[in-house]
RNA sequence: GCCCCCGUAGCUCAGGGGAUAGAGCAACUGCCUUCUAAGCAGUGGGCCACAGGUUCGAAUCCUGUCGGGGGCGCCA
C-alpha cells in the first residue's frame, strides 16, 4: 500500500545520500511515518531527519531536504514534497492511491484489515476467570470485552488464538468451602428449617435458585446426609451451578470460551507437585518454617513466596507454575492474562515462577485493567458480592443491552478506571456513543436500499469512476478507511482494544459528515456511482469494526 | 512502609517525544418540502496537578512533592 511505498521510498533516498557521502550514519534508521493530525500537512508525515540529525551532525532541515532532493516523484504515487516546520518531511500523494483503497476493500471485503503481521503466533488468551462462587460481576464483564477484542484482533492479524478460562476451583478454598455453606443453609431454610446464614456467607439469591433446583431434583434426600459429606457435595454442586451459569451469561455477552481450565484438574493430575519438583531441580526453592518457598526474588519479585505450606498443600502460586507451564507445553508462544486489579501482586510471582521453570518470561504478557463504578444519576452503584447486592453482567446486558455493555467497557484504556454511566448506556438517543456508530451503519444500509428501490445500480468499485471523488469530506472519509489494516495490528500489538472504539466514532463522524455535504443519489449518474461505492466501501469497514468489538451492526435502526 | 494505576475542558476520558492538545456528555446558536436530524455546522470552555531535570523539541521520558484509587498472606 501507499504507505509502505513511502516507507520505502525514504529509506532508498536516505541510503542513496550516504553513499554519495551526503549523510552518515549506521544502520538502517526506523522510518516512521504517519498520518499528520492537520490535513494540510500532507497525506503522510516523517520525522526521520530530525531523529537523525544528532547522528548525522546536520540541522534536520539539511538533511530532509536531502532526502527530498534523491526521492523521485515520477513513480506515480507522490505528488509532492515538503519541509516543514523543525524538519518534518511531508507527502502529498497523488488522489489515486486513495482510489486503490476502496478497490482493495471491495476485494477483501470481511477480510479487509487481516494481515499476516502475527503469523507463527500461538496466543493463549486468559482472561475473566472468576471464582465460581458468583454471577460474572461487571467489572469480570470488562475483563471480557477487553479479552474478547484482544483475541479478535489477535485473529487478524494471523495468529492462531485460544481463549481460556481458568477455573479457581481449587479443593480446600476458603471461599468456596464458605460459599458451599452458604447453599447448604439456603437449602434447609427452603426445607423450613430456621437457621440463620452467617454473617460472612453469599446473601446473594442466586443461591437460594440453586437450592430451589436441588430441591427440585432431589427433594430432602440430602437433610439428613451427614454434615461433612454433605458440605463437600454442595460445594461442589454450588460450583457446578456457578460455572453453568457463568458460561451462559458469558455467552450472552457474546463470548464463548475455547478452554474451561480447571485449576482441580491440575492438583489431580501431578503437575502442580511436577512443577514444584521442577522448581526444586533446578535450585530455586529451600526450606523454611517447615513450608517450601520459591526464590522469585532471583527473578525481580520483592520478597520469596510461599509454594507448599507446612501442612503440605500447595498454594494458588504453585498451581499458577504448573498452569503456566502446561500452557507453554500444550505449544503457546505467547501468553496473555487479563486480570483484574487486585491481582497486580501477582504479576512478579508469576513471571518469576515462568522464568524460575526455564520459560521466557517476556512471553507472558499480563494485563491489568483497572476497577469499574457503575454510576446512576450521578451516584455510585456500590457492588458487593457476599452482601449479595452486586450488579452482575447478565443483568446490566439485559438493562442496557450487549452492544452499549461491551462498547461501553472497551471505551477507556485498560489501565483507566471507568466510570459506566447507566444511564447514558440505556439511553437510547443521540447521547449515546454506541448508537452515533451503529447509527452510521444503519445509515449507509438505509442509503444502499434507497438506491435499489429508485433502480440506481451500485456499480463495483471497478466499474465506478473512482477519480470522481475528490470532495475533502469523501477523501477524508477514504484516508480513514485506509488506516484500518493498520490500526489492528497497532490495537492487538499494544494491547489497547480500547482504540476501537476511537476509531469507530473517528470514522463514523467522517461517515456523518460526507453524508450531510456530499450528496451520493444525485442526478449525476456517474458521481453517484462513484459515491456509492465509497458508501459501500465505508459499510464494509464499519462493519468489520463493530464485528471486531463484538458489536451488531444494524442494518435499520 | 513498599509496589502498581490515575491526575488533561464543568463531568467522564482519548492522546503517551514532534507542528495549532482532542472526543463524548453538559451549555449556547444555527441547519430537516430532497438519500435516516440517533445527523451536521458553529460558540464558549485548558498553567495537560505542582516543582525540577533530559532533549533541537515534553501533556508525553526521568526525579521529587501533593491528591485519588488499588495491591502488598503458609487466602483463592
Amino acid at each position: 500500500m501507499a504507505k509502505e511505498r513511502v516507507v520505502q521510498a525514504i529509506q532508498q533516498a536516505l541510503e542513496a545520500a550516504r553513499d554519495r557521502g551526503e549523510l552518515s550514519f549506521s544502520g538502517t534508521p526506523e522510518v516512521e511515518i504517519e498520518v499528520p493530525r492537520n490535513r494540510e500537512h500532507g497525506d503522510f508525515s516523517s520525522n526521520v531527519a530530525m531523529a537523525l540529525a544528532r547522528e548525522a551532525n546536520l540541522p534536520p532541515r539539511k538533511i530532509a531536504e536531502c532526502i527530498v532532493a534523491s526521492i523521485g516523484v515520477g513513480d506515480g504515487l507522490i505528488d509532492r514534497m515538503e519541509v516543514a516546520g523543525p524538519g518534518f518531511i511531508n507527502f502529498y500523494l497523488k488522489p489515486g492511491w486513495l482510489h486503490d483503497v476502496i478497490l482493495k476493500i471491495a476485494g477483501e471485503g470481511d477480510r479487509y484489515g487481516r494481515s499476516d503481521a502475527g503469523a507463527g503466533t500461538k496466543v493463549l488468551l486468559e482472561f475473566v476467570s472468576a471464582n465460581p462462587n458468583g454471577p460474572i460481576t461487571v467489572a469480570s464483564g470488562r475483563g471480557g470485552a477487553i479479552g474478547d477484542t484482544l483475541a479478535r484482533l489477535y485473529e487478524l492479524t494471523g495468529a492462531q488464538v485460544a481463549r481460556e478460562y481458568y477455573i479457581n476451583d481449587a479443593a480446600n478454598s476458603t471461599q468456596m468451602i464458605n460459599f458451599g455453606k452458604s447453599l447448604v443453609v439456603r437449602y434447609l431454610q427452603e426445607l423450613g428449617q430456621s437457621i440463620e446464614m452467617p454473617e460472612d456467607g453469599y446473601q446473594g439469591t442466586y443461591v437460594n435458585q440453586i437450592a430451589k433446583d436441588i430441591i427440585a431434583q432431589h427433594g430432602d434426600t440430602y437433610v439428613s446426609m451427614d454434615a461433612e459429606e454433605r458440605l463437600t457435595l454442595f460445594t461442589r454442586m454450588a460450583e457446578d451451578a456457578m460455572i453453568a451459569q457463568q458460561k451462559a451469561d458469558l455467552e450472552e455477552f457474546g463470548i464463548v470460551f475455547d478452554c474451561w481450565f480447571s485449576e482441580r484438574s491440575l492438583h489431580d493430575s501431578g503437575k502442580v507437585r511436577e512443577a514444584v519438583a521442577k522448581l526444586d531441580e533446578r535450585g530455586f526453592t529451600y526450606e523454611k518454617d517447615g513450608a517450601v518457598w520459591l526464590r522469585s526474588t532471583n527473578f525481580g519479585d520483592d520478597k520469596d513466596r510461599a509454594l507448599v505450606r507446612s501442612n503440605g498443600s500447595p498454594t494458588y502460586i504453585a498451581a499458577d507454575a504448573a498452569y503456566h507451564a502446561d500452557k507453554f507445553e500444550r505449544g503457546f508462544n505467547k501468553l496473555i492474562n487479563v486480570w483484574g486489579p487486585d491481582h497486580h501482586g501477582y504479576i512478579a510471582r508469576t513471571k518469576a515462577a515462568v522464568a524460575a521453570l526455564g520459560y521466557r518470561a517476556g512471553d507472558v504478557d499480563i494485563l491489568i485493567y483497572q476497577a469499574v463504578r457503575l454510576m446512576s444519576s450521578g451516584e455510585v452503584v456500590m457492588m458487593s458480592k457476599r452482601a449479595g447486592d452486586v450488579i452482575s453482567l447478565s443483568e446490566l446486558v439485559q438493562e442496557v443491552g450487549k452492544d452499549a455493555a461491551r462498547y461501553f467497557l472497551l471505551m477507556r484504556s485498560h489501565d483507566s478506571q471507568l466510570d459506566f454511566d447507566l444511564e447514558l448506556a440505556k439511553s437510547q438517543s443521540e447521547e449515546n456513543p454506541v448508537y452515533y456508530v451503529q447509527y452510521a451503519h444503519a445509515r449507509i444500509a438505509a442509503l444502499l436500499r434507497n438506491a435499489e428501490e429508485r433502480g440506481v445500480v451500485v456499480p463495483t468499485a471497478e466499474d465506478a469512476n473512482l477519480s470522481l471523488l475528490v470532495d475533502e469530506p469523501e477523501l477524508d472519509l477514504i484516508k480513514k478507511l485506509a488506516d484500518w489494516p493498520e490500526e489492528v495490528a497497532r490495537a492487538a500489538f499494544r494491547h489497547e482494544p480500547h482504540r476501537l472504539s476511537a476509531f469507530a466514532t473517528e470514522l463514523a463522524r467522517l461517515f456523518h459528515k460526507f453524508y450531510t455535504e456530499c450528496r451520493v443519489l444525485g442526478d449525476d449518474e456517474a458521481l453517484s456511482g462513484a459515491r456509492l461505492a465509497l458508501v459501500s466501501a465505508s459499510k464494509q469497514v464499519l462493519g468489520n469494526l463493530l464485528h471486531t468489538m463484538g458489536i451488531e451492526a444494524p442494518e435499520r435502526m
